[in-house]
DNA sequence: TGAATACTAGAGTGACTGCTCTAGGAAAGG
DNA sequence: CCTTTCCTAGAGCAGTCACTCTAGTATTCA
């Protein structure tokens, strides 16, 4: 036998190509970023780059994936709270953080590119998903506390929260002076409004 | 001399090549749309549809502009109206009623990949001005009628109505069940909620 | 009618890009 | 030490696509 792989340099090396690919995607699209560039922002070759991903697809995959496992992990780090409605407001606060990459609204668009694929609409259902079983529970315990409107179902209310959510990440990119520091506040004021009991 | 062109028959043939890059753009993205794909679609050989466009891009362009015309002529159509508040949820559900077009949403997105172009940018920026311009003067009065909430600018305020419209528009592209029509109400009880004086 | 020009079609071209292939260097085991 | 496998680089290939060119047709004016 000879040389096994280790797994730290391994992921290391994954992980530096997935974080180029994100910049580049995020910067130019997915088609217009060229595996090329991307190996250029890694500091490898396009052999590399084809030694650990198949295809310039499966990079963005694994970009969509390492967000996800990110949110699953975000919201089982909530478990065992009882400010049912800290909860939702924290979980818009920390959204509204990430976007403070500006590559995150880049990739996002860069995203949609591609969605037709059979392997990004799964993947992009699986992180929605995530999304809405993190929050579903807390919208519902929130209501059952009054704390949250009950005239709409609580899956519903979810997927309203993502409404504003990704409306706000969408116009991060364009240069309107929206920046999501300055807009937070107001971004977390406009969901209580959405959630608030019908009054 | 000879031959003059035929405005009518012209601009009608312009249009029959806009609407099918807008079909194809919506369907595959700006990159994935191949002119070839749009030629047949609108039923033209090649040199026509570069006798009309000197790039696929001008294309991408003109539905740009066709939209941003719409947009300012609704406005117009509004002029001298007195019930403030009706403009503003009219122009709500008039712009739930054009995402029922489903190849809206897809468009928008096609736009995204294009969206580093200076021109494209250009574009985008003068649909944007054309909307905030059109929903300022009526959201100022309708804080100085008392309907809406003045503890926000109204012009930060039209960028909130954006970002709401946006993030319904994102929404109806994904196989999350999220319909155009089904949700209408909720958009605009949704805006209703942002705008509403402080209780 | 004839001439000039608008319009149309589609084959061809040049440039680009995702990915493959080959050749070799480096690390782990024996 | 040697062998085996992992890892890396970059030249090259096959395919694609926006756009050009040419040749011809339709339409209007004199």
């Amino acid at each position: 036998m000879a040389r096994t792989i280790d797994p730290v340099r391994h992921e290391a090396r994954r992980t530096a190509i997935i974080d180029a690919a994100l910049t580049c995607f995020a910067a130019d699209g997915f088609d217009r970023a060229t595996t090329a560039a991307i190996c250029r922002t890694a500091g490898i070759g396009s052999g590399t780059f084809f030694h650990y991903f198949p295809t310039k697809l499966d990079v963005l995959l694994a970009v969509l994936e390492l967000g996800t496992a990110e949110t699953v992990a975000w919201f089982a780090a909530q478990q065992g709270r009882t400010d049912v409605g800290g909860v939702l407001v924290d979980h818009v606060v920390h959204s509204a953080a990430e976007f403070a990459d500006p590559r995150v609204a880049g990739f996002v668009r860069a995203v949609g590119a591609v969605m037709n694929d059979e392997r990004v609409a799964a993947a992009l259902a699986r992180d929605e998903a995530a999304v809405l079983d993190g929050l579903l529970p807390w919208v519902e315990a929130a209501q059952a506390a009054g704390e949250v409107r009950d005239d709409v179902p609580a899956a519903r209310l979810c997927a309203w929260v993502l409404v504003v959510l990704d409306g706000f990440l969408g116009r991060l990119a364009g240069e309107s002076g929206f920046a999501a520091a300055a807009e937070r506040d107001m971004l977390v004021d406009t969901v209580r409004r959405l959630l608030a009991p019908a009054g």
